[in-house]
DNA sequence: ACTTTTTATCTTGACGTCAAGATACCTGCT
DNA sequence: AGCAGGTATCTTGACGTCAAGATAAAAAGT
């Protein structure tokens, strides 16, 4: 009876069991593999984007931008709203995106308490360059999961976020 | 036809459709939702865990202590084998519960390269009742799944995960 | 006009993390 | 016995993050 090989949260969930036979661990098994599975995935992703001189909060933004279209601006507002991070991240973000030469601040004559992130040349390049690199990762990373796993894992995730957005 | 709502991955894939339209982004979707779902559920988990006056990093800390078993005592290496961070976090995590009284470091008489790191009667009994709210907080964040959405997203999450570990 | 409130962005200080390396000790080889 | 290499832990310096608050400008109320 194909039994599936015992992992390190199984072992976490057996230790729970035999310490604390009352409670519940089904929802730990699942939250623990959750959460290492996003550390693992965290790296890999990482390992791709630092080829093109990039972590993946700088890529976060990058791509928030490019992906908005042209002319490839917003402001930190607009930014902010796509990015789930607080604002003293995202201004830490755009300066170093600035010093790195992939961002510029573009003043907003009509409202001067506003200011427009736009891509650079450079920024814009590097960004087409990598998002194509990490689309590939992404899928090399899932390609020992079937169509089927994928679409029902991402119904489930589907199902299991909109509790919380 | 039940149609599901869309969300915000949906309109980042959109976008992304619009831009780049030879890149397959369903990948793309399931990473994307695996991310904010960790962020939301950290900052859950976090919140029920501050009760108790700990982070999640003290409390991994913790709980590996209680559930490795009477009488509660791993050395930080065994500590790191089961936690995916560093040795200086580590010592880092292990430097701060000490400071807040939840453990004490035992020197170890027969090796003293090696410590012994112990859970205090207060970090016992901070652990004891801080696990019971944290699984109870794990149920309540997975209530609205079916038992069969959980054994689903769970199969597929050990899949998944097999292929890092 | 002028004050108040709201909006948009940035600053500060604290924290957790990591990679790399330092320190101290043990073990096994000669 | 003495030394080379391995093991266990800790230190350092840099980074990314957040909460809270500061600054500045626009909008709304009077």
């Amino acid at each position: 009876m194909g039994r599936t090989k015992e992992d390190h949260v199984d072992r976490i969930l057996a230790q729970w069991r035999r310490e604390r036979p009352e409670l519940d661990v089904e929802p730990m098994g699942i939250f623990g593999r959750l959460k290492r599975l996003t550390t693992h995935i965290g790296r890999e992703v990482d390992a791709v984007l630092l080829k093109y001189g990039l972590s993946s909060s700088a890529f976060d933004v990058l791509a928030t931008l490019r992906r908005s279209g042209f002319p490839y601006r917003l402001s930190p507002g607009e930014l902010l709203g796509m990015t789930m991070v607080s604002s003293g991240t995202m201004t830490n973000r755009i300066d170093q995106l600035e010093k790195a030469g992939f961002v510029e601040r573009l003043f907003n004559p009509e409202d001067r308490r506003s200011v427009l992130i736009a891509l650079t040349e450079k920024g814009l390049a590097t960004v087409e360059e990598a998002v194509g690199a990490h689309v590939a990762n992404q899928q090399r990373l899932t390609c020992n999961l079937t169509a089927e796993d994928k679409a029902d894992l991402d119904r489930l995730l589907r199902k299991f976020l909109s509790e919380f957005e």
